[in-house]
DNA sequence: TCGTGTCAAGATCTT
DNA sequence: AAGATCTTGACACGA
């Protein structure tokens, strides 16, 4: 059994390696030339541009096959003070040159709208809103030219009282999105209110692939097993690999928040009832030590009986009968 | 130059 | 009804 492993969007090891410059609203609103502010917004995302390909070289050279891109290359994307710009045209080749590099390296790239973004809210403003930045994000995919599979993580959002409506409305404002929305979506259990088998039901139900964040599971589940759920949640995969997300708690008193590397113990039970079904899958790590905290996990790993390095970013488990 | 409060965006809990 | 908190990393500003 194959792991691939990756990591979000800044790398530790590359030279300024952060591809989120940005600019405040107050800021930007104090150049008042128009011209002006649009190129200074300009700028910063060609510098954005920039690094994530030097990321992206980077990655190449050291055997990492799966990135998260950062939601914050363009900045002020979807803030009326940028409304009509055309980022995409503003880069010139940029966008595609990224893809391309993607494609000729064969890597598996996503993204993770942050938690404004809400397809179960009530209120038709938030929603709207939620559709913009949906919209961002499959542009600049598609100003890639990355294929259209699964790629934007989101969470089934809000409770409002009442799970059952929530995720009623979730299904209902899922269903109409637009295509090209929709089948770039994937959806993952949160650490508070949608468990993983909360997910796996709503996923099931609209076709759409799972997440599975397992540090998530461990903060909020109803005493459900992953290896009852993990068949099936693989199952919602049918045209990429499954990807699930690693984390450890930051300390005993603060068991959401994110540690800065990940211990091999709050991995290895997973991995040992995945062996079981023998299914490839990725990894992305979320951690404050990113790109380091995932070649520690990697090394950790390797260290281990049955587990063998197949790359500098990927490992070969030998599954139950010794085989691999 | 450095340290620290602030920052586009929502939801939820507390008062 | 209003305010604090969550959470994150970078900006922005003042010392």
């Amino acid at each position: 059994m194959r792991i691939r492993f990756g990591y979000v969007a800044i790398s530790l090891d590359v030279p300024e390696g952060t591809p989120n410059k940005t600019i405040s609203v107050k800021a930007s609103e104090k150049i008042t030339n128009k011209d002006d502010r649009m190129s200074r917004l300009r700028r910063i995302m060609l510098v954005n541009l920039e690094t994530t390909l030097r990321i992206l070289r980077y990655n190449a050279a050291s055997g990492i096959h799966l990135y998260r891109f950062t939601s914050k290359l363009v900045p002020l994307a979807t803030h009326p003070l940028a409304a009509g710009w055309d980022y995409i045209a503003a880069a010139g080749t940029k966008w595609r040159d990224i893809g391309d590099y993607i494609r000729k390296n064969s890597m598996r790239v996503s993204a993770h709208p942050d938690h404004f973004t809400l397809l179960n809210s009530p209120k038709p403003d938030v929603l709207a809103a939620s559709l913009a930045d949906l919209d961002y994000h499959v542009r600049i995919f598609e100003a890639m030219g990355i294929e259209a599979l699964p790629s934007l993580v989101l969470h089934v959002g809000g409770l409002y009282n009442d799970k059952l409506t929530a995720l009623a409305r979730f299904t209902e404002n899922f269903v109409q999105l637009p295509e090209r929305l929709r089948r770039r979506i994937m959806l993952e259990n949160d650490d508070k209110i949608y468990t993983a088998k909360d997910v796996l039901g709503l996923c099931e139900e609209l076709g759409c692939p799972m997440v599975l964040d397992i540090h998530h599971h461990r903060c909020n589940n109803a005493g459900e097993h992953l290896q009852d759920l993990w068949p099936r949640i693989a199952a919602t995969w049918s045209s990429v690999l499954p990807k699930i997300h690693v984390s450890s708690p930051k300390n005993q008193t603060d068991l959401r928040a994110h540690a800065d590397y990940v211990d091999l113990a709050d991995v290895r039970p997973f991995i040992n009832l995945a062996t079981k079904t023998n299914l490839d899958f990725d990894i992305m790590v979320e951690a404050k030590q990113k790109d380091k905290a995932m070649f520690q996990l990697v090394e950790d790993l390797v260290a281990e009986p049955g587990v063998r390095r197949s790359g500098q970013a990927t490992v070969e488990i030998a599954d139950l009968l010794g085989r691999g």
